[in-house]
DNA sequence: CTGAAAGCGCTAACAG
DNA sequence: CTGTTAGCGCTTTCAG
């Protein structure tokens, strides 16, 4: 195997124990002792093991981050801007992907708390309370991030999903149209959200929101694409044809596009649409998109944060962030008025 | 702490070391006592602590990736597709983002080392061999990924990018291109070998490569479209301007796609266009973009499979696998004839 | 300032 | 079939 702290120490002919204080910065070591072990380490290119480490401390200075899909722009932005802040303090991140999948999910959890991770943050697939209670180990601490779960005290880190659903739709009364129909997902809380969102809109300006209006779909986040292609031809069939649609995601916006562009339609002449996540490409997309932006980068940063003190002083009691979303307004809302304004 | 194996032996009455071959379903064990151990391992939601047994036998059925960028989707791809192989063998996956600086990848590189990570696989930033080599530790096995190092024996998985500069060149010629130019990255494997296939597709078909039509440019990876717009201009600049240009990356091919039409020219009737990677948005575009797919979950698995392999049987000669690429052919390339054929 | 002793939770090797 | 003995590499008392 590799140098250990124990060939250092006897070639240095001082204790273990001396050579793991100067490893760990233990002030009651003797300067000049100091300097020679910390001259061995560098030599023999020395990596402490974290394995030996975490058995002895209980700590292993790492962090399980369970999502749904890490193909997905939103979890892959997040998990990268939680990677860093982990990085700069020496923390590891073990990444575990639960192809939405209540049964993987929980499976990887498990695997994670096996591994001792020292927080857990989970964006979690389960559908309902009691089947995520099970998961834990009531020990390590873990962070709601993404999805929350309302009565269960436990920190959550996310968007304020129903002011998604308020902004979307108020852009989209505010550019004129009556007839606003919502794609949206199932059971989670940021779809049960963005739904609550979008109705409070319409009653606020005293539309309508008929219930076919409202068509729900499963699987959003992988092929939403599909979905929300299938999903708006069903809104294209109604005998009301909406003038706007409100997605739950940008995936399912671009599908939705494309299912209006097939049926000799216009964006947004005909119909305006909004998606959510401002993903990278939406500018570039046939119909460049409007959506809704809910600074994901920023959430990774502030889940990053938030794991690092609990993994420091467990007390603490749950802690609820929202991050505010914010509208970013293109072609297929405002048509070519998007041009001098927002670029692109 | 949680429930240990010595809990439930002293609960039985029984031996630590029974309960433990039980776990691992050691065959010699009375049956009697193995149901017994069992039901209460169910009972208590025993979870073997991977820390204790990786330090006892020396490994810890964990893998390390470390990707320039976990955004970019055919990393994410990769990393996903690595995931559920690994998952299905119990392995997790530590992932480690190394933004494309050598730096940071060497430090992410030794803490992976550290956790004592079965294998590790590593799509490296390092310019050069030699700076590469001193950051393993000569025992953990290793896979390159995507980028090679060609003098070095070591395993490599990733796709055949001499094939893929054929390939996308070919296509362009095949259209009846003439004026053929290249977009490119600095440095990498991948970058020089796609680039020397463009040349080979250039000679070997008695066409002109000027040396005003390769732009090398770096940090593709990350801000391709801003590089790739700007490149594009520089293109359009030339006296003699192409009527082709094959990029390096589908990103830079959406920002030169942007160059070409705010420059009021069209694509591809003026300037036809090639990426490369296939992502998942290629068809949604503006102008849907052709691209060279190099079977991107394809390879994630099979450097999973390999992976396997190798935190089993150690020795096992350096081993180099190619995953031949595919052209797809969108408007970019074939204008409307895209339609009947490739769907969208 | 330095080190000896004990132990983290588990497994390998061997005895009975 | 079951258990004893040792030890993985490191950290934590606590005594010198």
């Amino acid at each position: 195997m590799a140098v250990r702290l124990k060939d250092i120490a006897q070639e240095l002919g001082v204790s273990v124990v001396t050579v793991s204080k100067v490893l760990r910065g233990n002030s009651d070591i003797g300067d000049a002792t100091r300097k020679r072990v910390l001259k061995r380490m560098k030599e023999l290119n020395y990596r402490p093991n974290m394995l030996a480490r975490g058995l002895a401390n209980g700590r292993t200075y790492t962090v399980g981050l369970v999502v749904p899909d890490l193909v997905h722009p939103f979890f892959a932005e997040c998990a990268k801007a939680l990677g860093g802040v982990l990085r700069n303090s020496n923390r590891a991140l073990i990444l575990a992907s639960s192809e939405d999948d209540p049964e993987i999910e929980k499976q990887e959890i498990r695997a994670l708390i096996s591994r001792g991770v020292d927080v857990l943050i989970i964006a979690s697939c389960q559908s309902d309370l009691r089947s995520f209670r099970q998961l834990g180990d009531e020990v390590t601490p873990c962070i709601l991030f993404d999805r929350n779960f309302p009565h269960l005290k436990a920190h959550f880190v996310g968007s304020d999903d129903t002011r998604v659903g308020e902004l979307a739709t108020e852009h989209l009364i505010k550019i004129g149209r009556k007839r606003i129909a919502h794609i949206g997902a199932k059971d989670t809380s940021p779809a049960l959200d963005r739904l609550r969102g979008y109705r409070n809109a319409l009653e606020k300006h005293d539309l309508a929101s008929p219930s076919k209006y409202v068509v729900i779909r499963d699987r959003l986040e992988e092929t939403g694409d599909l979905i929300g292609f299938e999903a708006m031809q069903q809104l294209l069939q109604l005998k009301s044809v909406p003038d706007a649609v409100f997605c739950y995601n940008d995936l399912t916006a671009v599908g939705a596009t494309d299912a209006i562009l097939q049926a000799g339609l216009r964006v947004p002449e005909d119909i305006a649409l909004i998606g959510c996540g401002n993903f990278r490409y939406a500018k570039y997309l046939r119909v460049p998109l409007s959506s809704i932006d809910h600074g994901t980068a920023e959430l990774g940063r502030i889940t990053g944060e938030l794991a690092l003190d609990l993994s420091e002083k467990r007390e603490r009691k749950p802690k609820s962030i929202l991050v505010p979303p914010t509208l970013v307004a293109r072609h297929s809302t405002v048509g070519d008025a998007a041009r001098p304004k927002t670029k692109k």
